[in-house]
DNA sequence: TAAATTGGTTCACTATTCAAACCTACGTCT
DNA sequence: AGACGTAGGTTTGAATAGTGAACCAATTTA
């Protein structure tokens, strides 16, 4: 563990819920010695990746964060080409559906559409954290990605979020398992109560899977019929946003898909 | 210089113009030691603050950003206030008007509207840095922000980008007077030819400056009565700008808006 | 095919970082 | 007022982590 990695992992402790960390809070976030984070926090600081409360004397994220996300999405515009893609299947399916990338801690939302149905429907917090091992994004990032995801993964305790959610590496491995021979990745409320979600894959140009497509419904409206027709339209939508960013997919996942 | 600031100094290099940036690209830009360099584009790498092209090896900007700009305008919306009110003004005025944060290395546009004046009109590249020393912002930004962001600046070398750009200290020092005297900072053609530029700062709770709002137009269009009324619409601008974003401003410098 | 360029790795040396203790400021309870 | 708890921040010698010259391998250019 470098310093640098150290000092940047700090960062992974901001969210929507909890957008200003003073010293003491990050010192019991990471365990780092207090000396050594306020020294961190200083060169983020100094950096423009951080700024800090006058009167709390709390840190939050500074300017230098939205340049550096303004030069990647004018330079690499994936919001630009998946969200209508996402406003599409959104509008048609009336379910939530987002498209998340893969962070160090678990996969977060670039870009997400509620589908407005109107009966019960699933909420959403944007930047949220999504654990890979209990959230269908998340199975199917390991399922489809990079190795390295997954074997970061296996490493790490499983937090319990719901009753049903997988626990041990077995468990989550036989999902994956499952997804790799279905095309896409399934979870029933094992992020959250009532909540059942379906998630496949997109690629870049060398086929290697960057983010997720993700549909998420109240479990009572999803069965097995429902299930395979919105796995259908999703595998539309995940195959016309590999098109968009330049991508390309494995012969054998486009015939999974083909023949769903 | 600490490992974790020189690290983080890396990512400044990266702009529309120059989104994917190679390791002996870094070394030479950086100056640091190529395999310090690799360690460093490594570590951020790890954390997601980079991504690496498969085909050339080069690195780009990674999803982390992405995320961290979601929570923090989620959380701080800085885009979601200030947007009307420069969309208003460039409306009103015709003429392009953006409002920008300070970074390290200068200033850069958190929005921009373009007036759509229909003659002659200033063009404007997001994400772009602007220099301290050679636009209204900069000089806006040193005489009302806090006296860090000066005294960092003027130990830089100045650099020349049109032949009316001022580039020694005292030239730099005189403009700012000027500007602490006049209520906004004001330049002619010294970071783009035949742009006239004039800016205000906008203020956080504490009454620190925390950003700009700049108004440019063709220089032939500006004479000092004109000068003069774009200055008294900006101000007003300014003004509910640091209201909306819960700031206040000292007494002194709300008098000379007003006496515009 | 030889030279140049780029990405990446190794390892002895040493400069930076760590952890514990200390300092200051502020709020609050007695 | 005095004692206590909590917060942000600073200093220290010991130890760990960073450095950079030299190296290798793969492309690209001459």
């Amino acid at each position: 563990m470098t310093t640098i990695k150290k000092a940047l992992g700090l960062l992974e402790h901001f969210s929507s819920s909890k957008p200003e960390i003073g010293l003491i809070e990050f010192r019991r976030l990471s365990g780092f010695d207090k000396g050594t984070v306020h020294r961190y926090l200083t060169s983020l600081r100094y950096a423009g990746f951080l700024e800090q409360n006058q009167k709390t004397r709390a840190y939050r994220l500074g300017p230098a964060i939205i340049r550096l996300a303004a030069v990647r999405e004018q330079t690499f515009p994936m919001v630009k080409i998946i969200a209508p893609h996402v406003d599409h299947l959104a509008n048609t399916t009336q379910e939530l559906v987002h498209a998340s990338l893969p962070q160090p801690q678990g996969m977060s939302a670039l870009y997400y559409k509620d589908g407005g149905h109107s009966g019960t429907r699933v909420g959403f917090e944007e930047a949220e954290i999504l654990p890979l091992h209990a959230t269908a994004s998340g199975i199917s990032m390991m399922a489809f990605g990079p190795s390295r995801i997954l074997e970061a993964e296996i490493t790490r305790p499983f937090q319990k979020f719901t009753d049903t959610t997988p626990l041990t590496v077995d468990s989550v491995k036989a999902l994956i398992k499952e997804a790799q021979k279905k095309g896409y990745a399934a979870t029933n409320q094992s992020f959250e109560d009532d909540v059942y979600s379906i998630a496949m894959p997109f690629f870049d140009a060398d086929a290697a899977a960057i983010g997720t497509l993700a549909l998420a419904t109240p479990a009572t409206r999803m069965d097995s019929s429902n299930c395979v027709a919105l796995a259908r339209l999703l595998a539309n939508t995940a195959l016309s946003v590999t098109q968009d960013l330049g991508g390309s997919i494995t012969p054998k996942l486009a015939k999974m898909w083909d023949d769903l």
